[in-house]
DNA sequence: CGAACGCTTCGGCCGCGGCCGAAATGTCTC
DNA sequence: GAGACATTTCGGCCGCGGCCGAAGCGTTCG
């Protein structure tokens, strides 16, 4: 069964703790620079440079030329739904171990895009309400919106009618948070609606998003979501 | 940013080309000893040994003993959901190499199980005259039934109404057509209505199955599949 | 109870691959 | 055109990890 050589292939390239933390860095769906990204995985630029051919090789970055930087970012969101997938079993992997705080890290830990729905404890508190409410179902590889959801959402501003090919609703498992949020198309729409709504800003270069005022309001009003809890 | 490190390990231990042979063969739920393991993989029973630890360690596989033998199995459906994934990457990965044929390997080629649900030639020619016929609609990380799919299915005995947390119908990238079948719910519920029909029978110890005279018929009837294609 | 069997542990060999320093290539700026 | 900057190529070091032979442990069966 020569399939699992090509399986491990792929594998191998996300198995390298370099290029795992280069692929998690562009993870949102961000472009960086070569040099950016070595900085990011802690190494020179050269290494960086030998593991990025590695992985535009491999499909799983593609790369624009723009001057004389060059541009990475994931090859196709299917690169994103595998790392979800990778990092779905690490975060069930053994008890919880040490967990370094970084200062840096909490603004992403606290809330972030995830390619293109929130992710980090926003994305997580988001998900937990429409659970708890009985808006939303989770189980382990995928995710159903009730009736009473659907409602929800569309006088929330979501159009869940338009019929799409994504999937609709599934839950991501979180790295930070090592619990489940929304992701799939209901997760995007959720994502820009609190983004048109003014509820949410991103920050400039980072995949963090700052909750406004405006935001702060919403969450507590809409969703029940209490900020001070964090 | 820790979190690679967690990632990357779960990835390396796919990352094995001898690990990931192990993993596929264990793909469509079965149970398998050590030493029938080790012989999939063409190496000596201590080296599977000790790869099985790690799988184990690393909580892809989960182990019972019985008597003298101890069976390796998938620790979830979530190992099977990141296989899967990372084999999509694996099947768009660069033009089509060497692919050695076997003759062994065609009966697996031609249908079996993949977890729940069908793959091989029968899978995706399944999936495509869904398509073909408005059915169902695939896109790159989901998929829909369609009205008249739900309407066709539910007179093929399918019961899709009955609320499921599983991902609803999902496009799996089959690793010998490198095309899409259908997963989720509705595969694994199209699947099991075959067997339940008649149509088609599981190759004891394989994740192979055999497709009968009457199942020859009905997928000519019901779906327009042509076996002499194949 | 001894032999066969399934599986694991130990020890040692060997090669792959990640890492960096130095230097080359290409691009932009002044 | 010189100098700064982004990126790649080359060469060499070094350690991790896969592999197997031999041996050990527990289970089963005659």
């Amino acid at each position: 069964m020569a399939t699992g050589t090509q399986t491990a292939e792929i594998a191998a390239l996300v198995g390298d703790p370099t290029r795992a933390n280069i692929l998690m860095a562009l993870a949102d769906g961000r472009a960086l620079t070569a040099t950016e990204l070595a900085f990011l995985a802690r190494i020179t630029p050269q290494t960086a440079s030998g593991h990025l051919a590695k992985l535009v090789d491999g499909r799983l970055l593609s790369v624009a030329q723009q001057g004389r930087h060059r541009y990475f970012r994931l090859a196709s969101p299917l690169v994103s739904a595998m790392l979800e997938s990778i990092n779905a079993m690490a975060a069930i992997e053994g008890p919880p171990r040490h967990r370094p705080r970084s200062a840096t890290d909490d603004a992403v830990r606290h809330a972030r895009y995830c390619y293109d729905h929130l992710a980090g404890w926003l994305g997580v508190a988001l998900a937990d309400a429409l659970v708890a409410r009985g808006h939303v179902e989770f189980g382990e590889d995928g995710g159903v919106v009730t009736p009473s959801g659907t409602e929800f959402l569309t006088a929330f501003g979501l159009d869940l009618a338009r019929r799409t090919r994504r999937a609709f609703c599934r839950p991501c498992i979180d790295w930070s948070e090592r619990r489940p949020h929304i992701a799939g198309a209901v997760g995007a729409a959720l994502a820009s609606r609190c983004f048109e709504l003014g509820w949410i800003t991103r920050i400039r270069d980072t995949r963090a998003v700052t909750i406004t005022a405006k935001g702060r309001a919403g969450l507590r009003d809409t969703f029940g979501i209490d900020l001070a809890q964090r």
